[in-house]
DNA sequence: TCATAATTATTGGTCTACTAACAATTGACG
DNA sequence: CGTCAATTGTTAGTAGACCAATAATTATGA
């Protein structure tokens, strides 16, 4: 790698190649009418996968931050599809479940978001993903 | 790629990723003493590289809204890093430009900017740029 | 020419990211 | 036990992403 300007490019690939992601996702989700932002998708997948999940927990789960997670539960709690309930032992904490309207969401929603993802793939290969994860864990941990 | 799991991961992969470069970016720039984000370093070299640069060029330029283009810029404009100038020939314009202030710190912050590129990048190969602007496009085009 | 469409930039509203500061609670330790 | 530190979650403020709507200007076409 000894060109410059492809130095800089890597940055950028990502950066649009996510909002890329996000944009049809977000539309995907908004022609379906699903009352639904991808960041309140991620949580609720979360919650749907692991109820009772805390929102520390659920901060370190997404890579999101404390304040970030409150704001997004809010919402979804006024939507009426997650429940903060307060945890046993331990009054600081709550444990978060999907209301039933929660949970009737995600299984409406969950085919259309797995549609995207897989359209998103392609038909790139198992070697691709191979060197996709190594690519991207490789830039992780060289800020880490 | 049969496995759902894989699917649903790369999404999350390119979100995690980004976000790492962007608070390491972040982090040197402030650490460094310049008052300037992630964003307002991108626009700043746009300019630099492109003086006269339109704020709609500049949008399409950098994946980004009009209207964030216009809150940036406005950001920009208050530190006093760049100045609009009337457009000839078009009173909707705007042609964009580093200050004087704006060209010092530019050269001040990029060599700042280009050592978290190389940090990040690490000792990843020529090849592996190759498989990473292959992939990275092919899911781009695939929801366009 | 003149009405209409397109372009450029802006404003307003909502949502997410990040920092800092905070309250409430729990844990650790002398 | 009682003080101090750590943890959990919240609020406030700024910044950026997106959508919708708008004003001003320019381009188009009958």
């Amino acid at each position: 790698m000894t060109h410059q300007s492809d130095h800089r490019a890597y940055f950028f690939k990502i950066d649009t190649t996510i909002k890329k992601i996000r944009n049809a996702l977000q539309k995907q989700l908004n022609e379906a009418g699903f009352d639904l932002t991808v960041d309140q998708w991620v949580l609720t997948d979360h919650i749907r996968r692991q109820p009772g999940v805390s929102q520390n927990e659920l901060a370190e789960l997404t890579f999101k931050d404390p304040p970030t997670v409150t704001r997004i539960v809010d919402l979804l709690e006024k939507k009426g599809f997650v429940e903060r309930t307060a945890a046993a032992g331990d009054r600081r904490k709550f444990n978060l479940f999907l209301t039933n309207k929660g949970n009737e969401l995600y299984d409406k929603a969950f085919p259309v978001v797995a549609e995207i993802r897989r359209k998103g793939w392609g038909d790139l290969e198992e070697t691709d993903y191979q060197h996709f994860v190594r690519i991207m864990d490789s830039i992780y941990n060289n800020f880490s």
